[in-house]
DNA sequence: TCTATAATTCAAGCCTTCTAAAAATATTAA
DNA sequence: TTAATATTTTTAGAAGGCTTGAATTATAGA
């Protein structure tokens, strides 16, 4: 992942209203939900949950399916496993024989 | 890692200018730079690269210390490996059994 | 077709962040 | 002490994000 990839995602999750439809979208896994279950589940306005949809969408977090007159929202599980590899190589940068994965959880300063 | 802790810590890493500076203060490893050096180095001007040295540092990702009259700064690598932490549970919240981080990274859908 | 429902877009006001110049603080060296 | 240097803080304006109500689009059903 190049950083121009990764700085919308992290604007995307940087706003708590987004880390919550993020993370409940995750919970529910591949079912998703709809808009309309979203903004009662979260309770946030129809108007302003959809603005940031949108935002989550244009970052890849999140891929929206028409449905019958429904949109069904779902968490991009790949896009988060490619930012979690970004950090990894970000936090091992300039010393990867010190910083494998489990030498960065042994607690090495790497 | 709690919400409340992650969203600083996005919320830092949302601006080209400071993901830059993390970036290069991973690299450089344990030695940090001075301010006045990552000034030169990424060609911002001083006040402005204060001001997000100051973000950086209150969500905990870079540590400052004083050295005669320099700055000097490092990046936080424990919290960079609590950030991968918190993202490989969200990723995995609902259903553990299928996504272990082996799962995660072999492409199921998590 | 007509009505109801789901979701988005539009428009406005408010608030926060960004950027950089100027001033202030603190340390070193003469 | 005085001057010079490194950095931060303050201040101000510019820019962009957040929130909400009203209007719009699109679909389902009577």
């Amino acid at each position: 992942m190049e950083k121009n990839a990764a700085l919308p995602i992290f604007e995307a999750l940087s706003s708590g209203i987004r880390l919550d439809v993020f993370r409940l979208l995750v919970r529910v896994g591949p079912a998703g939900m709809v808009a309309g279950e979203l903004s009662t589940a979260l309770d946030i306005p129809p108007t302003n949950l959809s603005f940031h949809l949108k935002t989550l969408a244009h970052a890849g977090l999140v891929s929206a399916e028409q449905e019958g007159r429904f949109q069904r929202y779902r968490a991009n599980m790949a896009l988060m496993r490619e930012l979690i590899a970004y950090l990894t190589e970000e936090c091992c940068a300039g010393a990867p024989e010190l910083c494998g994965i489990d030498a960065c959880a042994s607690g090495l300063n790497c």
